[in-house]
DNA sequence: GCAAAAAGTTAGGCGCCACTAACTTATTTC
DNA sequence: GAAATAAGTTAGTGGCGCCTAACTTTTTGC
């Protein structure tokens, strides 16, 4: 059984679904690792038989290293093309907040299906027309032109300490009703948090989040990514 | 043979061919009348058998009043979805050309794209911010969020009659080449020109736009429509 | 009003991208 | 290291939306 089955054709035009796999693998791998079939499957919302399917297809454009039974890997088409698609998405978001006023809650979805039909050029009028912008509306870093980002691994806040202070970088986007909730404790990009105690056993979170004091169930904590200031505590596994 | 086929759903969400081929439709009937299925091909660059096929599901939708052999309507319920289709189109044409500084020839295909991927919230977003306008760039109507739409119908350039004034009021919006020419000449909507003669046979047509003269095809000029003004000769057939 | 041309249809196929069911390979666990 | 479990695969199906080829219906032109 030799499936002869070997191309790197440059990429055509990728269809919507084929882009969400790439985002997908992209997010699970973190640019570089790899992605199990399960976890695509899971991410988006399909049969792990249907991921089997489109992988060995997408495995086909040369855009992922596929190896039967041990997940995939981005190529380095593949990896551009994910990157693409990742900068329409984020510079959308960041597009439709700034210049349209839509809710932080809501661009996420919306720029979910434009990125799919939204071209280059369009994107980067956007871009140059709101400045540029480095991160999206959650923080998340946009990609530039020629496919570099910034790959910066930051701590969640479910996993930092007692007595630590930081900055909150990073949201997860996904959820509206987890990021109305976040902007109702003002835990928003940019904001400067400190941990005032953790209960033990997965226990709640204090925080303190400018004058205010509140506590968070680590779950919602896991969702908010710091950069730590000069800190008298540390980290804790 | 009794293919029982009746659904009258009040419309699911619509692929994005299926919106292609009602403002297809749409475009063909001038809002209200039949469609034939050779044209409907034509406008959409697919072959007639495969008009015949998807006419078939969207009426089953309940979109089309369709009669074998014998063209296609829309109902009522297709007109609306055409319209919103339309008002899609022409809003974001509008938005792109005047937000984002987009060249008129290119709206169009960009157009194309988004509006089967942006939602009605991004529409009237858009909408609002450019202060509601009610023509795109190329001067069509833009439908209103209920669905009503001036169906005023201009005559065409082609059909004016020698020393007839008037105002454009709207030109083709698909062929960017032919979009720059006019440009070039100056026959944009809002401008005034006056027809100063016409070859016999189809032969060129003169006109002043401004203070130039110029001579046009008669192929172009049916591509720009006019709001004759008091006049001292009058239309030709 | 009848034959040729034009218009429209069905038949059969194909690629994409999902699904379920059944099977195979890897990984745990004791 | 063998059995149980988890992960991943193939097989077969279905809808969408396109195609070509072959056929039918309608229109046309004399």
């Amino acid at each position: 059984m030799s499936a002869a089955r070997e191309q790197t054709e440059p990429t055509e035009t990728l269809t919507a679904p084929a882009e969400d796999y790439l985002k997908a693998i992209y997010a699970i791998g973190k640019g570089s690792g790899p992605a199990a079939t399960n976890e695509i499957a899971q991410r988006l919302a399909i049969a792990p038989a249907s991921v089997s399917g489109m992988v060995r297809r997408l495995a086909d454009q040369g855009l992922l290293a596929y190896e039967r039974y041990h997940g995939v890997k981005l190529t380095e088409s593949g990896r551009r093309a994910a990157l693409r698609t990742l900068r329409r998405h984020r510079v959308i978001e960041a597009y439709l907040a700034q210049a349209l006023g839509y809710p932080w809650d809501r661009v996420h979805d919306e720029a979910e299906r434009l990125e799919h039909a939204a071209s280059d050029e369009l994107v980067d009028r956007m871009a140059a027309t709101i400045g540029e912008p480095e991160v999206d509306p959650h923080g998340a870093p946009i990609p530039t032109r020629d496919g570099s980002v910034d790959e910066t691994e930051y701590t969640s806040l479910a996993q930092l300490g007692a007595g630590v202070s930081g900055v909150v970088v990073r949201v997860s986007d996904e959820d509206p009703v987890m990021l109305r909730y976040l902007a109702e404790l003002s835990i928003l990009p940019g904001k400067k948090i400190t941990v005032k105690s953790r209960a033990p056993y997965d226990g709640p979170i204090t925080l303190s989040v400018g004058r205010h004091e509140l506590s968070i169930g680590p779950a919602l904590a896991a969702h908010v990514l710091i950069a730590p200031l000069a800190d008298r505590a540390g980290r804790r596994g």
